[in-house]
DNA sequence: TGGTCTAGCCTGTATATACAACTTGACTGG
DNA sequence: CCAGTCAAGTTGTATATACAGGCTAGACCA
């Protein structure tokens, strides 16, 4: 990094740490190519090759004739595919509802304080809940929140929009951590879950960040005979053939 | 598609039609900017958008003052992050080693055929292998290949070289489409590797694409306990801190 | 009041030009 | 023969300019 950044790139930087700072929120325009011609002294064209890459990496969505606009993360696919149980059940043809077994206030012990990074003690939000697809039990969500980030967490109707669909709108999404496991659930998960005795348990643990700090860590566990995770690599630019045996679905999300 | 595609967008399909019809193969140089000005009379500028964006998808890459070449399928970080268990295990500092249990010429039936978009009686090889991660089962792989994609597959020595590693040497990797259970393994695949009756077994199923067609399909199951797929996903630009309780990895490949 | 039209802004693309930095191979002088 | 130099080709960036096409608010007219 001795020679200086080019110009774009100084420029894309610097829109970059706009967002990320939360001075510009999702929708919120951001200057034109023309104002930052002048703002920056820099060409038209520099200006638009740096708008241009950051709405191919998703940053921003441009639209001819309006503007600019800071991406509303709920629709950046490029950047992280977003993934809520209840729009994945309903892409199926199915229908979501979902039962909350805790929604509580706690102070964060142990593991969860470790991998939300805050002090021993900090207020936490724990949920608890399970989602059906069609009546029948699909996944046990069981989250905690770091309070902060989400105040009225507590009052929030989780039957009506999902944990992952709420924080989204309220903690931009910027970077997510998961893991998938095979394990044998507990007898109290097994049947949540409606599971057989003999039934493997598909479990993902996702951390997610927002503005640089953990917002909320969730361990999803899944019945292994009725839930699979799916996805589709292809370079881009190949456009697909949706044959019916492909299922199309990042499981990212919060 | 009333509009003709933009210049650069034509450009950049006729590129990756000869990419992807083998014409321009993996290493060969792709005409330089100024080539493509008198080829296809178009400004350097035009040029050198095309390139950049091949260059930004993982589709070539690009040594100033060398030229363009199409990149090695190996390191198209980029367009499908490569896995392989050998890499895998090296990059946590262990060491691999596998054991080759079948790698037989067959005619492909039933759900194989189908998997492979072949007609039944197609030969095919068969490869059951177990890895290891410092003498520990870790993975039992059991793929399916179509034999005309890879005709030296079975003089293969596949303890030296991982199938995933000799496939992607022969087919270029373009697309894959993968599925991940959780579920109770059979006695064989437990013995195997080495697992407890009441461990759950982490099963990818994978298919991968070549030249537009199906070239394998494996399915790949892993201990419960001592195996897991980890995710890190972060907006491009985003420089992550190395935690050490961050594993990155994508367990994509063929 | 209500519909239409247009001026002005915006993005999207394309071109010509310029200079910098890197790589390679050939040439040149010792 | 070797080492240094240089020229040519390559990518990377930056600018000025031009035109096309989308969108919108406000002017204008019926």
């Amino acid at each position: 990094m001795r020679n200086p950044k080019p110009r774009y790139q100084q420029l894309k930087d610097s829109i970059i740490a706009r967002i990320s700072s939360g001075e510009l929120l999702p929708t919120d325009r951001v200057p034109s190519e023309n104002e930052l011609v002048e703002e920056m002294q820099v060409s038209r064209m520099t200006a638009n090759r740096a708008l241009r890459e950051l709405n191919d990496e998703g940053y921003v969505e441009r639209v001819a004739g309006r503007g600019t606009f800071v991406s509303d993360y709920r629709s950046r696919s490029h950047l992280l595919e977003v993934h809520n149980i209840a729009d994945e059940i309903e892409r199926r043809g199915n229908t979501h509802s979902s039962l909350v077994l805790r929604q509580s206030k706690q102070k964060a012990r142990g593991e969860v304080a470790k991998a939300l990074h805050v002090e021993q003690g900090t207020a936490v939000f724990h949920l608890l809940l399970v989602h059906y697809e069609n009546e029948s039990p699909i996944q046990l969500e069981d989250r905690h929140v770091v309070a902060s980030f989400a105040p009225g967490c507590i009052d929030q109707d989780f039957t009506a929009v999902t944990p992952s669909a709420y924080l989204t709108g309220v903690a931009p999404l910027q970077e997510a951590e998961q893991a998938v496991r095979a394990s044998i659930a507990n007898k109290g998960i097994r049947a949540r879950l409606e599971m057989n005795d003999d039934e493997a348990a598909l479990v993902v643990i996702r951390r997610t960040w927002s503005r640089g700090r953990p917002v909320t860590f969730a361990r999803l566990h899944h019945p292994g005979s009725r839930y699979e995770l799916t996805g589709h690599y292809a370079p881009p630019g190949t456009l697909k053939s949706t044959s019916a045996d492909v299922v199309q679905l990042e499981n990212i999300g919060q």
